[in-house]
DNA sequence: CGTCCCTTTGAGGGCCTTCAAACTGTGTGG
DNA sequence: CCACACAGTTTGAAGGCCCTCAAAGGGACG
């Protein structure tokens, strides 16, 4: 369930033709397999490739000039570290492998080459592209509104949704394998405060830690504290 | 500079060929101006047609359901208000007009069509959608590793930047129609916060405000200041 | 001239940050 | 096998940025 091709990938996001596949089949990838902490891209440089992530957490962060760190996306098996493919080619984040990872690297040219003649392709792209817009839209409410209770609410029930969908979270319980130091800088708050706002949230019995896992002990609960329905970017139909 | 078809519009973001042009030339629009504070759009209803802003500012927000209120998008002519092409029709968010604002309307049925069929026309979508998507990324480092004050200074700079390339601004002075509490709900911060701040700016000699203007006093200083160079998308090159 | 929207200013309080340090678990080398 | 380094978690205390509540002032409009 883990284990994506680029092809299946797009497969999930447009009707592809059996000549669309074979196509993108017939690109030369690259696989490897990192361990944790690996740098994987560095911002200001030229990609070559399009890294897709096969295993394993990987992170994409931004610096400030003075070292404050605001991270993207937290990218998990199935997603794109980062696409490069609709704009400069030149990567504007840094990204590192959180845990022992596995990408697969797809080279730009053939699929520049491919987006402009195939045009399903083109729109799975497209697609794919619009819904990590919706997802980073989807943070807009909690970084702005939200108090750090409820963004620790969200960033759990929105990992949980997330880790499900590609078959890796279930039971209500989900890995987390990335430090709080890292959450903070993904939610725009503080380790230590976020360190602080867990154990409150477990405290009140809506979540359980263990070691690199959480389990969501009441998700309706928590769902209806911050109108997390409202918040799920709508599913891609046609 | 500012009235745009959707088939110039997309020019900009890819080659299309002749052919292109006449599909795209070839869907009936509708066109309509609207005073100020019109809705829009409205969340969670099907949406029709693909808005885009010819002249005017619109705004999209989203609601939390006890009402707190988080501004998506603040839309300048040349924008889409709201892009359901890529993924489902429903309206994830609401949108009204911030001014008098004209806006064309152009069906979503026969673009899906041609976004499956045309490759260059898919391209351009994607390549517009990936746009928006580092725009939104551009807003991360700002909302959550920001201060108040970094962060106005950042919004100024921004919508500088983004008027001054549909050329509604120029001399290091633009338009800025907006309320104080909008500025708020799209920056996270309070009305009250905004007003203070933004005086602290203007005190400090950065900027002048006069009726519905900004005046960059000193905009060399101020991109130091917040690396806003670091912040900018990348232009869209093939 | 009153209403409405927006801006502006003041005072007080709370959420979150900052600084500091202790604690835990893991891997490494002597 | 222990000492040590290292990364991450946890807890405490103090302070500041920003929020909240409140109200006055200004401009547009009918």
């Amino acid at each position: 369930m883990t284990s994506f091709t680029l092809c299946e990938r797009l497969g999930r996001l447009a009707d592809l033709t059996a000549s669309d596949e074979k196509h993108l089949d017939g690109i030369e990838h690259i696989e490897r397999t990192v361990p944790a902490r690996t740098e994987i891209l560095d911002a200001h440089t030229e990609m070559q490739y399009l890294p897709l992530v096969v295993d394993g957490w990987t992170v994409q962060y931004q610096l400030a000039p003075d070292g404050r760190r605001t991270v993207h996306c937290i990218a998990i098996p199935g997603d794109v570290v980062d696409n490069p493919l609709g704009r400069a080619a030149m990567a504007t984040c840094s990204s590192q492998a959180l845990t022992e990872a596995t990408l697969r690297f797809y080279p730009i040219a053939p699929l520049r080459g491919l987006i402009r003649r195939e045009a399903r392709i083109a729109a799975a792209f497209f697609a794919w592209e619009a819904s990590y817009f919706a997802m980073l839209r989807g943070r807009l409410l909690p970084l702005t509104q939200f108090t750090a209770y409820e963004r620790l609410v969200h960033f759990c029930l929105d990992l949980l949704a997330r880790l499900e969908e590609v078959g890796l979270a279930e039971n209500d319980t989900f890995p987390l394998p990335i430090s709080q130091a890292l959450i903070g800088d993904y939610l725009g708050m503080h380790e230590v405060h976020v360190n602080r706002t867990f154990r409150r949230i477990e405290r009140d019995g809506y979540i359980e830690r263990t070691k690199g896992h959480v389990r969501v002990c009441d998700r309706d609960a928590l769902s209806a504290m911050i109108g997390f329905h409202m918040l799920v970017p709508a599913p891609i139909v046609d």
